[in-house]
DNA sequence: GCAAGGTC
């Protein structure tokens, strides 16, 4: 029997799929990769009986990046970026180890169904599928076809069977859209963050971001919240006169007139119509009119709208509403949360979901009466193709869910609910009234039925006192005419949800990812994020947007992104070849990148007034070991040192403080060390900044400090204060603190295990010795008289911290001690060792001299 | 260290 592979892009269509075709009878099982399930069943195609095996990606299984050399940023000139630097398609997650998942599932299958989403990318991801899957696949015999391409419009029954009845071929013209945009992207970004990275952080120390990015969206949105800063700094307010009339009603009540005129800018205008109205001693009524109006009920959600509510309603970030949503979907309480489309499609259970809520404690009587007077069908939406609206799937409590995620439930559920029911519908009341010869307006709702406002009570048509019953011709007496002395007031900054609404309008990211480019200019420094979620640009953001229009307002104007897209189109639908569309665009971007480069000039004149020079920022710590003057510490990110005689920088590991250690020098370069502290875990080492930023050694990282140092005879060296294998990770050593006393601490100098060992003791010292058990060097500890823990009167001792039954009793290595050699039966690992031998030979002993030691490390 | 796009 012939096997048909079926690939989906997201394990959870992969199933609903399957079940579709299957009719529920299918076997599943997990892919090598624990993430992606493979579904299989019987059935025919083609005419014959086959075995199906229906599995998925995880979206994109390629990702473009430039060859390993050209992402070292001091050696290459980002304008090379533009055409020189060779491109690769590296696997987007190594972990997920996608093509051997695809090739172990593909191996042998004779026919390929691609069930990729129907957008451009989903077209792309075929290709991708298929450069992984056909190598392994069975030769096709003759012209037989072997690759099919299923179109659907939504995850429904009729939709999925009729997909499979009428498979095409997938679209390389769609596919070739997306190479030329993610070529594009990634040329067009790299260059002009790296150069303005570059640029602005070799001048400025207080700039406060260690990436100064640029992107086509991100750009975009950053610049949408500088104009609203603009529109608000450059607002004048201007005073301007209403008048207000009061007039008694027969039940004793007065009513508050509306001028028709709205207001006026001039004052002796106002005060004329004002003084002409005061001499009328009655309001007549000119005109009444009630009209029934209906508030409508709400579209059914799509992912956008959920994020606007829940920045706007619920105070949460789009970011984090997005995986407090895919945690729901995950749990099964919510339909899948990333989708445009607002349209519920015909054969949509509807009252399943509705069922669920039927008896829940906050909106079971609501759900009850829909379900017994008859649900009104959800407005007509957009419908994309892609998923279902979001939908609540199953009946959750606040208890169950918590915090967060109940709220953001709470929400979709009530909208659901919303939009099956009926529209909310109000009696609108306005009289008409003549003061002298001015007019003034009054309205009134009142509610004739709640509908939908009865489950998002938010949108309720607010409570008012009903107008007076009255007719045309009727009189009122005024109480009062009085003019008011108003101003015009500027804008706020620009709520995240305006943000959203904007991006959307001018197409700028997806629903997936627009938190993203959010988040982003969050994370750069651009904005922040004020009481109401509202996002206040910092300067660095103002300049960097004003610096733009300054040089090439295109850079940041919404409508690039636009135009580019409109190019990508053509390639999609086959009217333009995909080399030069990419390589004409390139083109103009590298004539964009170089004016930008030639008149950065302008950009910086900004930059100067917000920022200062790196010579005049931050505060002398260490001394250079050059020229021997001290050199500025400076904490703005990314942290670093600069001396200003060399005019040199040197970068410092981040989110740490940052000391003099002790006026200690490297014994390499005369360097004075200094010494990093991480606050949560007290975990902390001594750096020298030149050997952090040039390694001596070859087996020594850049940025890292002299806890992973090979200087065989340094005091601080990884040499002479390691201890053996880390007890989590495959590569870190222990390294003892050595300025951890009185509370003695080893830390891995890899990852983030912080091991306590011995208090009360005064000196610690890492022996020459090793343990003969376990080949972890020996601690030679001498414990304070008063409060030695040693037996009798003796002070010092020296012994394995992992196997010594003295330290045992002291050394806080519990995760250590349960997976160490002599607890853990037979095990992998041979001997714990210290790390400070060079690897692959066992037992090494340390050389005793110097020269013999650096022989061993210069081989 | 960089983009934007999928998805987990």
């Amino acid at each position: 029997m012939k096997t048909v592979l079926m690939v989906a892009e997201k394990p959870s269509l992969a199933q609903s799929i399957a079940r579709i075709l299957s009719r529920g009878s299918m076997s599943s099982h997990k892919g090598l990769n624990g993430t992606c399930s493979v579904h299989e069943y019987t059935g025919t195609f083609a005419g014959q009986p086959v075995h199906f095996k229906m599995t998925s990606v995880c979206g994109h299984v390629m990702t473009l990046d430039f060859l390993g050399k050209y992402n070292k940023w001091d050696k290459v000139d980002p304008a090379e970026l533009f055409s020189q630097a060779p491109t690769e398609k590296k696997e987007a997650n190594p972990k997920l180890n996608m093509v051997k998942f695809l090739q172990v599932e593909g191996k042998g299958c004779d026919y390929i169904v691609l069930w990729l989403d129907c957008d451009k990318e989903g077209e792309n991801i075929c290709f991708e599928v298929l450069d992984a899957v056909l190598p392994v696949m069975n030769q096709a015999h003759g012209s037989e076809k072997t690759v099919f391409r299923a179109r659907f419009s939504s995850i429904t029954d009729t939709d999925i069977c009729n997909a499979m009845a009428h498979l095409g071929e997938p679209d390389h013209n769609e596919a070739l859209s997306v190479d030329a945009r993610q070529e594009l992207d990634l040329r067009i970004g790299c260059a002009f963050t790296r150069f303005q990275t570059k640029y602005f952080q070799g001048k400025y120390g207080d700039l406060d971001s260690s990436l100064i990015s640029f992107g086509p969206c991100q750009t975009p949105t950053l610049g949408f919240c500088v104009e609203r800063h603009d529109k608000i700094q450059s607002f004048k307010p201007e005073t301007y006169w209403v008048l207000q009339a009061k007039v008694n009603t027969d039940q004793d009540r007065s009513l508050l007139l509306d001028w028709d005129r709205v207001r006026v800018f001039d004052r002796e205008i106002a005060q004329m119509f004002l003084n002409m109205t005061k001499l009328e001693k009655k309001a007549q009524v000119e005109a009444t009119s009630k009209k029934e109006k209906a508030k409508q009920r709400p579209l059914a959600l799509n992912t956008v709208e959920m994020l606007r509510v829940a920045s706007s309603a619920l105070g949460m970030g789009p970011q984090h509403a997005m995986q407090t949503a895919e945690r729901l979907y995950t749990q099964g309480y919510i339909s899948y949360p990333r989708t445009e489309t607002t349209h519920y499609p015909e054969s949509f259970d509807l009252k399943g979901p509705l069922r669920q809520q039927a008896n829940h404690p906050y909106w079971a009587d609501t759900v009850k009466q829909l379900l017994a007077e008859g649900i009104n069908r959800p407005r007509k939406g957009h419908d994309a193709g892609d998923h279902p609206p979001i939908t609540p799937m199953r009946s959750a409590t606040e208890a169950e869910l918590g915090g967060e995620a109940w709220r953001l439930y709470e929400y979709i559920t009530r909208h659901f609910i919303a939009t099956v029911s009926h529209d909310c519908r109000y009696l609108q009341s306005t009289i008409s009234f003549r003061i002298g010869p001015e007019r003034f307006t009054c309205m009134g709702k009142t509610v004739i039925s709640p509908g939908f406002t009865e489950i998002m009570p938010w949108q309720s048509v607010p409570l008012e006192e009903s107008l007076p019953t009255c007719q045309k011709g009727d009189t009122f007496a005024v109480g009062e005419v009085k003019m008011l002395e108003k101003q015009t007031s500027p804008p706020d900054y620009l709520t995240e949800a305006e943000l959203i609404t904007l991006m959307e309008k001018h197409g700028i990211g997806t629903d997936a990812s627009i938190p993203v480019h959010i988040n982003n200019i969050c994370q750069r420094n651009y904005v922040v994020v004020e009481s109401g979620r509202r996002l206040k640009p910092t300067n660095l953001g103002i300049v960097l947007v004003h610096g733009y229009y300054k040089i090439d307002a295109e850079l940041v104007l919404p409508t690039i992104r636009s135009a580019v897209e409109k190019q990508l189109n053509l390639i999609a639908q086959g009217k333009a070849d995909y080399r030069q569309v990419l390589g004409h665009t390139l083109d103009i971007f590298k004539r964009k990148f170089h004016y930008f480069v030639d008149s950065i000039a302008g950009m910086d004149e900004l930059m100067e007034v917000s920022f200062s020079p790196l010579a005049a920022t931050g505060k002398p710590l260490s001394r250079c070991g050059k020229c021997h003057r001290f050199m500025k510490y400076i904490q703005a990110k990314p942290s670093r040192l600069h001396c200003s005689h060399c005019d040199e920088t040197y970068t410092l590991p981040q989110n740490g403080t940052i000391k003099l250690y002790k006026e200690l020098r490297c014994p390499l370069d005369d360097f004075e060390l200094v010494l990093w502290s991480s606050g949560s875990r007290g975990k902390s080492y001594p750096l020298c900044p030149y050997c952090s930023n040039h390694p001596p050694f070859r087996d020594m990282k850049k940025g890292t400090g002299c806890n992973e140092c090979t200087h065989p005879t340094c005091q601080h060296s990884l040499s002479m204060l390691g201890i053996g294998q880390c007890v989590e990770c495959e590569s870190g050593v222990l390294v003892l603190d050595p300025t951890s006393g009185p509370k003695w601490r080893v830390a891995c100098n890899r990852c983030n295990v912080v091991a306590h060992c011995f208090e009360n003791a005064h000196r610690v010292r890492v022996s020459s010795d090793t343990c003969g058990a376990c080949e972890a060097a020996l601690l030679d500890v001498d414990f304070n008289k008063a409060k030695s823990p040693l037996p009798g009167d003796a002070t010092q001792h020296v012994g394995c911290v992992f196997c010594d039954p003295i330290f045992q009793e002291l050394v806080e290595l519990k995760h250590a001690a349960s997976c160490h050699p002599m607890h853990r039966g037979p095990g992998r690992r041979q001997g714990r060792g210290r790390g400070r031998r060079p690897a692959g030979k066992p037992g090494a002993r340390r050389p005793k001299d110097k020269m013999s030691a650096l022989a061993a490390y210069f081989v």
